[in-house]
RNA sequence: GGCCCUGUAGCUCAAUUUGGCAGAGCAAGCGACUCUUAAUCGUUAGGUUGCAGGUUCGAGUCCUGCCAGGGUCACCA
């Protein structure tokens, strides 16, 4: 270790002159932060940026103009696109004068050159070069777009299209104005295009503010746009498929006296003038299979479930699910009916039958594998089901290959890990996993002669779980078994999993219920394999996050 | 809930290693420029370094707590 006594003069004299001279740069830098925090002290709160209040101002200048700059009504002959191919038809001489056009969208660039502006408007469509020469608009109406114009405000212009000597499509302006003033300046992305490859510099990246602020994501990330395009189409496709084939699309309760069909806590709400408590649903199933007792032979809903669980990459609390059941189909068909609807949603979404997923290929075009559950145990995690009949052994075993587990977990649990820990993973092709065990599944029918397996299969791609169907339990007596066995189960484990009888699924199915297949899918994962998304959060538009500070003081 | 990482100007990021006057580009203000396209050139301004404490003569930097986000594990399909 070093000691000062050692250094030379020197040295020294130069470290005490350093911590001199610290000591009054310290001193000054207090001084400073004292005056700034009494000058800042003196000035009230401020609600507005100094960006903000300059468009403010801007807006005030407008009005003492005579211009409104929110006017209520606009007028448009082209979109963007359509403007660019009505150039180009000009330019093929179907046309015999110049096209004339009245274009609106946002203002996304600027590029004032002294009596000539160029500035890029973007609407839904795309974006469209606005060529605004002083020749053409005059001098005053020049002045007035360089003053009191600015990014992302929303403009209305006119002139005829024409191709500038870079050779790009744009709008020769005559007449603009303002149809929507912006405050706040969206966050800067700027685009640069070089040998056809788009770069974008400054884009809004940042998670947190893209999910919080989705609008200002949405303005300025063209490829979020594209997103949620794409997930109205998955939308689109799934009724379709559907519709065609029959299936009635049914909307059924989302508050429920009674929650069920899944293993999931719910959310708890409360009716105010029923005094009743109810539940936001974890599932539609036991109300739809309800329908088929009803004389429906087909029916599905698209629509939100809401789990009280953890959140991370693949879970929202709030998602949205499909699911069908289908009178006098079993869940052999079921699957053969999941090949086709992804494959006809991946056609209608994407134009093809292969997907790549965070660089896995994915051929949708080829029948599924279809792997026998206790077969690929057997395989992958190298344990034989039937050596280990019990959960004390299974657990046994598992600890071996380092599988730790909570003492009393049911074997059904312990089986279902090690299908999440050595199965899903591989499962990079379109996989059917079939036969469960019963005790996870107290909705699914018995395999004929087994009373430990039941007919249920979890459709896999791209190492991630997708879909779960069964073919139905619809045996009364056999299900008040299952649910009071289920009761019992979960009473010893927690409250928090306790699932209540639904006597009145019971009652359904006493009057008689078509033998019938049911299926549930995620549509989130659906989408973000579609869309090749890492995040749920990137195909929900307002996912949910926790509330900030100032909006909990807000409460 | 556990562990790891992150939070700096409107946006994207430096400065944190080793404590010593918080910087740049874009956006913004002013000026020049009649075919630009991240236009260019000149110039000006812009900060509670997530919040609150602590250590220190001095903290964006070190320590503690909290808030938010990301990752991961657990829970959960």
């Amino acid at each position: 270790m070093k000691s000062n006594n050692h250094l030379p003069e020197s040295e020294l004299r130069s470290r005490i002159v350093k911590l001199v001279r610290g000591f009054f740069i310290g001193l000054s830098s207090i001084m400073n932060k004292i005056l700034k925090k009494m000058t800042g002290a003196a000035m009230s709160e401020q609600k507005y940026t100094k960006l903000e209040q300059n468009r403010l101002e801007k807006i005030a200048r407008l009005r003492e103009m005579g211009i409104e700059p929110y006017p209520h009504r606009v007028e448009r002959t082209h979109t963007s696109q359509e403007a660019i191919a009505a150039l180009e038809g000009w330019e093929r001489q179907e046309e015999a004068t110049p096209v004339a056009a009245t274009l609106v969208g946002r203002i996304r660039s600027m590029r004032p050159m002294g009596k000539l502006v160029f500035a890029h408007i973007e609407d839904g469509e795309g974006r469209i070069q606005l060529f605004i020469r002083m020749n053409e608009v005059g001098e005053e109406a020049l002045g007035l777009l360089k003053e009191n114009f600015d990014l992302g405000d929303f403009i209305q212009a006119s002139g005829e299209l024409i191709r500038t000597r870079a050779g790009e499509p744009s709008l020769k302006v005559t007449e603009f104005r303002m149809i929507a003033k912006a405050v706040t300046p969206l966050p800067a992305a700027k685009d640069e295009e070089v040998e056809g490859e788009i770069i974008r510099h400054a884009a809004l990246t940042d998670p947190e503010t893209r999910y919080r602020q989705r609008y200002a994501d949405l303005a300025v990330n063209p490829h979020v746009r594209q997103i949620f395009e794409a997930r109205a189409a998955t939308n689109k496709a799934l009724r379709q498929f559907f519709d065609d084939r029959g299936f009635i699309e049914v909307e059924t309760p989302i508050l429920q006296p009674i929650y069920g069909g899944a293993a999931a806590r719910p959310f708890v709400t409360h009716h105010n003038q029923l005094k009743q408590d109810l539940y936001l649903r974890i599932s539609f199933e036991l109300y739809l299979k309800r329908l088929l007792v009803g004389g429906f032979e087909g029916v599905y809903e698209i629509g939100r479930d809401f789990r009280n669980e953890g959140v991370d990459r693949t879970h929202n609390p709030e998602f949205t699910q499909l699911e069908f059941y289908w009178a006098y189909a079993d869940y052999q068909k079921v699957m053969d009916l999941t090949e086709e609807m992804v494959r006809y949603v991946a056609q209608e979404v994407t134009g093809g039958t292969t997907i790549t997923y965070q660089g896995m290929n994915v051929d949708l075009a080829k029948p599924w594998r279809r792997m026998e559950l206790s077969d690929g145990v057997a395989e992958l995690a190298g344990i034989d089901l039937e050596d280990f009949p019990d959960a004390g052994s299974l657990a046994a075993v598992m600890k071996e290959k380092g599988i730790e587990s909570a003492p009393g977990t049911p074997r059904g649990k312990l089986i279902d890990t090690l299908v999440g820990e050595f199965l899903e993973p591989t499962f990079v092709q379109p996989t059917f996993l079939y036969n469960y065990p019963r005790d996870i599944s107290p909705l699914a029918k018995n395999v004929a002669g087994n009373p430990e397996i039941v007919e249920r299969f979890e459709g896999f791609m791209a190492g991630m779980e997708l879909c779960n169907a069964f073919t139905e339990l619809n045996d009364p007596l056999e299900q008040e078994k299952r649910f009071i066995e289920m009761g019992r189960a979960y009473d010893s484990d927690a409250d928090d999993d306790y699932h209540p009888m639904d006597e009145d699924y019971l009652r359904a199915m006493r009057y008689g219920m078509p033998p019938n297949g049911g299926f549930g899918i995620g549509v989130d994962r659906l989408v973000m394999l579609l869309t090749d998304q890492p995040n749920i959060r990137e195909v929900i538009l307002f996912p949910h996050l926790r509330s900030r500070d100032e909006e909990k003081d807000v409460e």
